[in-house]
DNA sequence: CGATCTGTTGATATCCTTCAATTTTGGTGG
DNA sequence: CCACCAAAATTGAAGGATATCAACAGATCG
């Protein structure tokens, strides 16, 4: 179905895009950035919590999700990694990793030269606030988070993440509607949402009683978006997913003429 | 007591030392950043969500918060601002905040134009790094209290929120043992933790009553750091204040050189 | 020096967890 | 293609951690 087009454009020009529009040059150089491609399995640790840093990466295709364990094993996720993410751009600053990371599907990812980001970031200004926009749009996610789990409810919890999931995909091409794959178990769901998965459970049956999604294996549908938003509190505002205001724009036209 | 030396050092060359150590001439760039201060009362609000970004600041003195205000008029504390902190570096990228900060305690921040720290980070690509940093060490923060809320008890959490803030006071040379200011509240701090105000109040009373902390009047002082430790879950690595490893150290004096 | 915010305590309620069992799904090898 | 096995989903019953409600005492501040 959409295998195709998944393959046709590359999701960090799909998702940069967004930032604002891209010349020619910028396009190439992106692409270029993602030459160096790795394949990887479902279910594969990417990152170790403990370990030295790794060099950064792309995610090109494959859903993963960082993750941290605690002492008695119990597990909580921390954010998802879509097609289109940047990852671990900067924690060469750090000694080691506070978290693991790990595929949830098949996947690709193009790994990167930290020499190369320094010298992209220098020659392509726009780029390198596009960057920043990246992982400022990252730190909004999480804030959502932690308001989800700091003050909502588990059916507002699961409606959040049923709703981020969808709207991430969508904006880096990979849904046209409101149906997406959920490659995650119920037990995923929740060390999410901090819950138990008996409860994620009985959050989604009733989900499904009231009509407001269809998810058998793995396809979610979202049939009533409006109201899910409701029961989550949140506006896609919130995710900033919509690009940057023009000021910012110009000021940063103005700095690639230099 | 510590009221002089606070004054003394600038908070930002402190914690940006944290990152490695730095130049004469960076220590110079840093403080005239922070030259353009300007002075706040306690309980004013810094930013309000659904308005435009405003200009970026270094927090130099008092203890700030962001926040979120969810439909119902509940409230969510996201993270705190202490001295040292960057905020809105990069917020002109967005169009509007996604939520709130204001002031707990009378302070300074110091503002700065946005064209300041293009142009400090193109000349002092050490320092361009270190704001990296800080802005890791800000999403390792957030990390921990994704953690918190979703996989900890109320007495985890707690114990969790006073290491924090002891630990980030010692990092900017706020406290030199384990005592210090908390001007919070029992219900900032349920509103950070996603708990009640009265829960917070009877985990806080079994802590004195097991000798873990003193706490009267806003004076905190943490008596079995270690066991506080346990309780949470966390070890101070988690929060990468040390400083980075040796390898990226010499990475970054590389770039210097060109 | 009263008004208001903060902290404290007790009783009751509830959302979610825990424990336990069964069914369904999905993957794998014969 | 089916049989088998493990993982995931589902359902019920009971328990517990934290919330809610209510009242009062202390602190703080204009």
């Amino acid at each position: 179905m959409i295998g195709d087009r998944r393959r046709a454009t590359n999701p960090l020009v799909a998702k940069l895009s967004r930032f604002g529009p891209l010349s020619q040059a910028e396009i190439g150089v992106l692409e270029m950035l993602c030459s160096n491609e790795e394949q990887f399995r479902a279910h594969v640790d990417l990152l170790n919590q403990g370990d030295p840093p790794r060099s950064p990466f792309i995610v090109i295709r494959g859903m993963a999700y960082r993750y941290r364990i605690l002492a008695d094993g119990r597990r909580q996720i921390l954010t998802f990694l879509l097609p289109g993410d940047f990852c671990e751009l900067h924690t060469y600053l750090f000694k080691a990793m506070d978290h693991s990371a790990a595929t949830l599907t098949p996947g690709r990812l193009a790994v990167i030269e930290r020499a190369t980001i320094t010298t992209l970031i220098a020659r392509h200004p726009r780029i390198g606030a596009a960057i920043w926009w990246c992982s400022m749009q990252e730190a909004a996610i999480m804030r959502e988070r932690i308001v989800g789990l700091g003050r909502r409810s588990a059916r507002g919890r699961v409606a959040y993440i049923l709703c981020e999931l969808v709207w991430r995909q969508r904006e880096v091409g990979l849904a046209e509607d409101h149906a997406i794959r959920l490659p995650l178990t119920q037990t995923d769901i929740a060390d999410t949402l901090g819950l138990t998965p008996i409860h994620v459970n009985r959050v989604l049956q009733q989900f499904r009683r009231e009509g407001l999604i269809t998810l058998v294996q793995r396809n979610l549908r979202l049939h009533d978006m409006e109201r899910l938003q409701d029961l989550a509190e949140l506006t896609t505002d919130y995710l900033h997913l919509t690009g940057i205001p023009s000021e910012a724009a110009r000021y940063l036209d103005g700095l690639e003429r230099l």
